[in-house]
DNA sequence: CAAGATTTTCAACGAATTCTCAAGCGCCTG
DNA sequence: CAGGCGCTTGAGAATTCGTTGAAAATCTTG
């Protein structure tokens, strides 16, 4: 349910400060090399923000730009070292929301991030309601339910659910959900997730002993039958 | 009809320079010169972007941001003299969408301008009455009835459940509610939601205890029952 | 300025939820 | 086919979360 954030940006050094920046407000986030990278990754599964600087090698970060804001009406963040105004101007009209010159401090980056955060998600087109033949899950209403009738979950169980059904068919190990639903700084207690994992199949799955959706993959860890 | 911009700017000079500019795309622009004055000129006829400059004689710039922003969703864009990190996220955390440092170029601030109003939220159109059962609320009047007989509340009560009608199932966070309701420059952030929720109750449930319509999502926030 | 209305803070209670622990069960491997 | 490893299950303890009443602080209004 976490917001991601693709980062694209061939600086290492850079590239890992502005990640921790990021994780350190509870984002989610997605690293990019170069301008290909970044597309193909966006394309593949498309995140909440993306945060391109421009001086790449290959296709330049206009580009990205302008390639991802085809597909995608997604908040643009563009970084550069040049504080040029005919680039912030070029970077605007390429389809960005924003843009930065480095150097930069992180609560700046943070702070622009969630101004353009809070313009976007009620525009965010149509709410993106999560099927799975009598399980419907609506993240934004924290609603969930199964064959017409609302069942309730809790905090956690929804959070995992949603986890779980972003991308469905994929397996998690218990160190991902524990990464993604309880957040980083928690030390993994063997069998946390599994206890979490038991209760919600009790409330979504008809036969908690034979779950049709929430699947354990022997020796990997858990997912959702698509 | 074109695109109206209000600008808030004591010093002479840069007011013109930016009207000027701003005229050349096409925009018309309209000139606050204290705060009071643009809050007032706002609230008669709302624009569809605002230009603030931080520091004003009497009511300063962060403030009228907030108080705009509590009345309305129009991009804001923050000017100053001012380089300070800190400043800018308090522009940005006051409710502003951009924050541009003096000096700047006028093609700069047209090109910002130009990527908030490529993202404005389409206009509601019209009343869009607001009913749920006996419930019906006309936020343009700041009346609210319940089977027809009028029920008062205060600004802050009805702020609430405004916000929370125009996303009928929505699940608002604390956090979200103190940002839309109050504006930001909240610091003790105890129970107050929780409070102004309850008060909102008693008035607008027929059983406050067993609320129909503003119910609680155990660990997510509350929400507007459609 | 004072009374009244409204907003905010505070603390305590009860209930819902999360987490831990330990035993049980079944599948895979040797 | 026996043993181990990994997953499931149940129940109890600890913690978090929301509700509530009341009082303090602040704002409005006459």
């Amino acid at each position: 349910m976490g917001t991601r954030i693709l980062t694209v940006e061939d600086d290492e050094r850079i590239r890992t400060a502005v990640k921790l920046a990021l994780e350190d407000e509870g984002w989610e986030v997605e690293e990019a090399e170069t301008g290909e990278d970044a597309i193909a990754r966006f394309t593949r599964t498309p995140s909440d923000v993306v945060l391109i600087d421009i001086m790449l090698p290959g296709v330049d970060g206009f580009e990205v730009c302008r390639s991802i804001r085809r597909q995608s009406d997604v908040p643009i963040v563009m970084v550069t070292a040049r504080a040029d105004t005919h680039d912030v101007v070029a970077g605007l009209e390429a389809g960005a929301d924003d843009y930065l010159t480095k150097p930069f401090v992180p609560k700046e980056l943070s702070a622009r991030i969630r101004a353009l955060l809070r313009r976007a998600r009620p525009a965010s087109p149509g709410n993106p309601r999560l099927r799975f033949e009598e399980l419907e899950i609506v993240p934004q209403e924290g609603v969930v339910t199964r064959g017409g009738d609302q069942i309730h979950l809790t905090k956690t169980e929804f959070r995992l659910l949603v986890e779980l059904a972003n991308n469905p068919g994929k397996v998690f190990s218990r160190e991902d959900l524990l990464e993604k639903v309880w957040g980083h700084g928690v030390f993994g207690d063997g069998r946390l997730v599994d206890v979490h994992v038991r209760r919600l199949r009790t409330k979504v799955e008809a036969d908690p002993a034979n779950p049709r959706h929430v699947v354990t993959v022997r020796g990997l860890g858990y997912k959702l039958q698509p």
